[in-house]
DNA sequence: ACTACATATCAACCTTTGTTGATGAGGACG
DNA sequence: CGTCCTCATCAACAAAGGTTGATATGTAGT
């Protein structure tokens, strides 16, 4: 394995997840996902937001994996991933961790 | 109070802590964090980056209240603020939870 | 097949973010 | 005081992100 690289994989990651979280009308997105699968006709109602604005969005979160799609009929339902969100409470939790034995010892001054 | 929105004010802060977190450099700043304090000179050895660069992203994350600074003769030195770092777990958690009876009655389809 | 509807995609544009190299501000030390 | 050191800030540029209005795709209903 290589010999100091143990973080870099998963950053690209972390950095793509925090990413789809750091707008305001994403963050309400899922917001409103907590109530469960929603339509796009049904959040461009609530948040008030251009469809094709909204459709932006829902893709970033898409490509993100924090959520998936369905359709039905001519209607996408959108739900929230909470195995995502899950990782992305993992990715803050790693943040905080204290370094391990391992860590300290490749690791700092 | 305002009728329906319990979430906005919040939803800016979040936004700017994710946002803070949605960078690889920074990423890699905060890992280094976890060993402790550092000043930024042992940062920009570690992390092989431009001393500008890295000033920069360091006030991004102070901005967000993600980490402090300390002065020590000519030394900076920046350390993780927990706290911080904690509101944004609650932050996560908050998305995953399930909507409040009130947040029910207000809310949604 | 035609029309209406829900959503996605595209192009053009503007704004924000990040990088780089140069300059500036403050502390240490002779 | 002059010089060196550490770091912050600035200006110029490059790149990514977000918004808008128009167009395309796919489905439903007639």
């Amino acid at each position: 394995m290589a010999a100091h690289a143990p973080a870099h994989l998963g950053t690209d990651r972390a950095a793509r997840l925090f990413h789809a979280l750091s707008d305001g009308t994403r963050l309400a997105i899922l917001q409103r996902l907590r109530f469960g699968e929603q339509c796009v006709c049904n959040l461009t109602d609530a948040l008030d937001a251009a469809q094709s604005r909204l459709s932006f969005h829902l893709k970033v979160l898409k490509d993100a994996g924090l959520v998936t799609d369905r359709r039905e009929g001519r209607w996408m339902y959108y739900t929230m991933n909470t195995d995502a969100l899950a990782e992305v409470g993992e990715l803050v939790d790693t943040l905080t961790a204290a370094p391990t034995a391992a860590e300290r010892r490749e690791g700092c001054c």
